[in-house]
DNA sequence: AACCATATTGTAACCAGTTACGTAAATAGA
DNA sequence: TCTATTTACGTAACTGGTTACAATATGGTT
């Protein structure tokens, strides 16, 4: 029944956003459980601030990956929570500065037990399975470093059709 | 500098929602590369009604385990690049049957040996980096099946906190 | 001091999905 | 046969991101 299984690692994409919200929706539940009013998006944010003081919209988002408008976004979020509060930076006017506000802080306090068991549970998961996650994870991200998977394929098809090749050379020199 | 890798398992979804994004960006490029106008979220659609006929929306929502409105949109941009044609079925007028068209199929013979070199390429990405993804996948929604992660983060939690019990064990039996 | 380039934030428009809802066709039951 | 329920599709509104663009503050040059 379930096609997309059966497809195999053309739809890895879709495998990788399965498991992605799965993740996601079994942490709200887990919050909500909890009697917690947080949602797993706001987990990266709140840690990094955490650790790293009081942090400008555009450090956080280059820190974690994403574009600035995604954290104006959480930012907004948390800041109706009244967990982080803003304020402009004194010597650049620009910036405004975040930081956890106390019941942010108590928020956190509140996470971190969960967070541990719910770290703890996911990579046994994994490990169960079979296989360290992240450390996979990571090896590949640096072997696509390496060689991106475009320049792969297209390698491998170049060799296959050696008889027409015409524009895609350029396109891989492109990269 | 990269704060996500430093995390680890608690923002797993971020890593997977990167890994997801870098497979579908570089699915584009591979597609423009070689010439086709395809959109790699089309692709378990084409396959889908190339091997089993033609379906109707809701069929191949269910069998891609994705919602209704979802394929209309993606039947509606592949009708408008005359990939897939639709009727209505002539025994139950409330179904839309969808049919890869002669050009849908042209382009599947074009994207046949890409897709081919593309799997093969993604499994020895994973492999070389320590396993058989589709094996792990496979066997985390498996292993999820029996327990969900909720159940297990909550027992554990349960575990610990026996000491001081006071407004989670409510919370808990509401789920 | 004036000006230009750059950095930061915010906003708007878009994309790819979801949930919620409305409508039409089919089906089941009285 | 008439009605009530269910199914299929479509649309609207929302979510969580993106890119593109505008406005403003900063800082470096002349």
């Amino acid at each position: 029944m379930d096609y997309i299984e059966k497809l195999g690692a053309l739809v890895l994409d879709h495998r990788f956003k399965r498991m992605m919200n799965r993740l996601l929706s079994e942490s709200e539940r887990i919050y909500k459980a909890r009697g917690l009013d947080f949602k797993p998006r706001w987990a990266s944010t709140t840690l990094l601030l955490s650790q790293e003081g009081p942090l400008s919209i555009s450090e956080i988002a280059s820190r974690l990956r994403v574009t600035h408008p995604a954290i104006i976004k959480i930012a907004s979020d948390m800041e109706q929570r009244g967990l982080v509060s803003a304020e402009v930076d004194p010597i650049d006017g620009r910036k405004r500065l975040l930081r956890l506000s106390p019941q942010g802080k108590s928020t956190l306090q509140k996470l971190q037990p969960i967070w541990r068991e719910l770290a703890a549970v996911q990579e046994e998961l994994f490990r169960t399975a079979g296989c360290d996650i992240l450390l996979l994870l990571g090896r590949v991200e640096q072997e696509l470093e390496e060689q991106s998977i475009l320049q792969r394929v297209l390698l491998r098809l170049e060799g296959e059709d050696s008889t027409h090749e015409t524009q895609e050379r350029e396109a891989e020199n492109g990269s």
